[in-house]
DNA sequence: TTGAAAGCGCTAACAG
DNA sequence: CTGTTAGCGCTTTCAA
């Protein structure tokens, strides 16, 4: 499969290869006799500029990485499928990186491996700390997603945690509900994610003069519905009662409703659970789930607008933005 | 942020560009004294390879494309996950390509934009017919999933869809169920994953005696659970009955769960239901899903596999791999 | 074991 | 409006 150049073309076309490279990035200056010229030599040799070449001509890769810890997650999931999708639209291509569990691989996403490769990084840290990201910021352009912490001169994007989960921990609390359970954090070394989750869950049951009762934090050793559920099944099991629980995310909800049910605890009549990332599924589980929804529309754009920037030559401080949220009342938890 | 070079190095090392690359790409041939001081001096300047370059030299990519229709999509996600975590795992990295609804989409996965990006493509067609799919193979190769047929020296990997079919149905007649719906397919232009799986489905009716009622091939406008809810429940408003559902697919099951439920319609009881992809979220719907579970670690290897074959260099005539399925048995189909 | 130099395919000054 | 030419940063014969 010998490959066609720019260079045969040109021969082919009776032309210089500039003229060719014109022609192929609608340069505007070329006379139209010889572009249509041109783009028939192109088409009899089955022409396709190479890339590669493109790019270590041009410095420019035209490619974004966006990295999570797990795509199959139906979150990131959904954060992915937009987020491609905008990369598209904007003439990027996007390379996929899963750090899962690791730290080492979270650190080789900042590290770039070998670098030149893309324009920029989405990333969305799980496991790795404040001073390592500081540490390992590299001359590629980042923006940070989720919550947490970020060094300074790094772009932020990321909705209220406190604030959201401070809101839908009073939706269970006019709910008449005071036992509330938290479910799903980790149980060894807390996430900033989980950090904040439980700080505004926290501030609002104090606010309202309810207890927090450190029984009712059900941490879990994975995040996973079946983690969930295991944790909020040995808590019914061990006789812990209470009549709310408000899950870390909505896969942890999924598995919370599921242990409550195989023990005939009805939702939302003896406890009511609430879910976060609002996810499709979460309209379709029975009960359907309220949740913590945040503007991943808003989110996606607000992170590529900003690394656009960054990839544009933008040097400044780090900019934080942060998204819109709501709460999405559903029958696992309805309005009052 | 001036990039340090390799030609930086290797003057900083006071040594040759060759020298710094051998070291670099860990050649055999180099005298430990001169190994450590070229290791100093990148250290010292922070030098990383610049990939695009290399690949240009090499005309290696080391780069893999994913290409579907959706990774929102759970049963993508997870596909998605699973390529991604192998292709690492194998020293590749992974591009994300998403086709949506459109067919021109999907022939530029094919045509490969500007090619030369990526070594090979795993890519499961959605809309694509299959002259289109034949009349666009490039250089570049391609292993192809799901179902439908291929054009000929194309790899192809995907469970047997049919036989699945006839078995998840059979499972619906042994429960004593005789009006079998099915849930999920295209109302105009029927891909080939559902028409193989119609295949399956109308056949195992037929061999058991049993009734094809046109009635009851509830077709939908979108693959969606929004769209199974809205068709179904169509169909049970207009007065239609039936003992059981096979759906499309799991996302289909569960707006078919939703559908049921929303009527009062107790599942398994009053309906039998069944989705297809054993997605996690199967495990944990209420009433868990029975579906047919494709192995996916199977069908991800095998893809692997063969692709890498072929870029390495085989340039034989198609494979046809098919991957074990298996059904999953749960509440809203038990075991007879 | 190491060095010199010729590309990989394209872009972009700079001329013409 | 079009041609010439020098890189982009790395690999890779071929010599030394």
């Amino acid at each position: 499969m010998a490959r066609v150049r720019l260079q045969d073309v040109a021969e082919h076309a009776g032309v210089s290869m500039k003229t060719v490279s014109n022609v192929v990035n609608d340069y505007p200056h070329v006379s139209p006799t010889t572009r249509s010229q041109v783009l028939a030599s192109i088409e009899a040799l089955g022409y396709r500029p190479n890339a590669t070449a493109r790019r270590l001509a041009t410095g420019r890769t035209g490619t974004l990485a966006l990295a999570v810890s797990d795509v199959s997650l139906p979150y990131f999931a959904e954060l992915a499928s937009s987020i491609s999708r905008l990369a598209t639209s904007r003439g990027y291509r996007l390379l996929l990186e899963q750090t899962g569990e690791s730290v080492e691989a979270e650190r080789a996403v900042l590290l770039g491996g070998e670098s030149g490769l893309v324009d920029g990084i989405i990333f969305q840290p799980s496991h790795i700390a404040l001073d390592d990201l500081a540490r390992y910021t590299t001359a590629t352009p980042v923006v940070l997603l989720g919550e947490g912490d970020a060094p300074e001169g790094v772009d932020t994007v990321m909705i209220d945690n406190t604030a959201a989960a401070r809101e839908i921990t009073e939706h269970l609390l006019h709910l008449g509900r005071r036992r509330v359970a938290f479910v799903g954090h980790e149980a060894h070394g807390l996430s900033a994610t989980s950090r904040q989750r439980l700080s505004g869950f926290e501030a609002a049951l104090r606010d309202a003069g309810a207890q927090v009762d450190p029984a009712l934090l059900l941490a879990t050793d994975a995040i996973s519905p079946e983690a969930a559920e295991h944790a909020v099944g040995a808590a019914l099991d061990s006789g812990l009662r209470f009549d709310a629980a408000f899950c870390r995310d909505d896969l942890a909800a999924l598995g919370t409703l599921s242990a409550l049910r195989r023990r005939g605890v009805r939702v939302p009549d003896d406890v009511a659970v609430t879910g976060w990332d609002d996810v499709t599924l979460t309209r379709f589980s029975n009960p359907t789930l309220t949740t913590v929804h945040p503007d991943l529309d808003h989110l996606a754009r607000s992170a590529m607008d900003l690394l656009e920037e960054r990839v544009g030559g933008y040097r400044g401080p780090g900019r934080h933005v942060v998204a819109p949220h709501s709460i999405s009342v559903r029958e696992s938890a309805p309005s009052a």
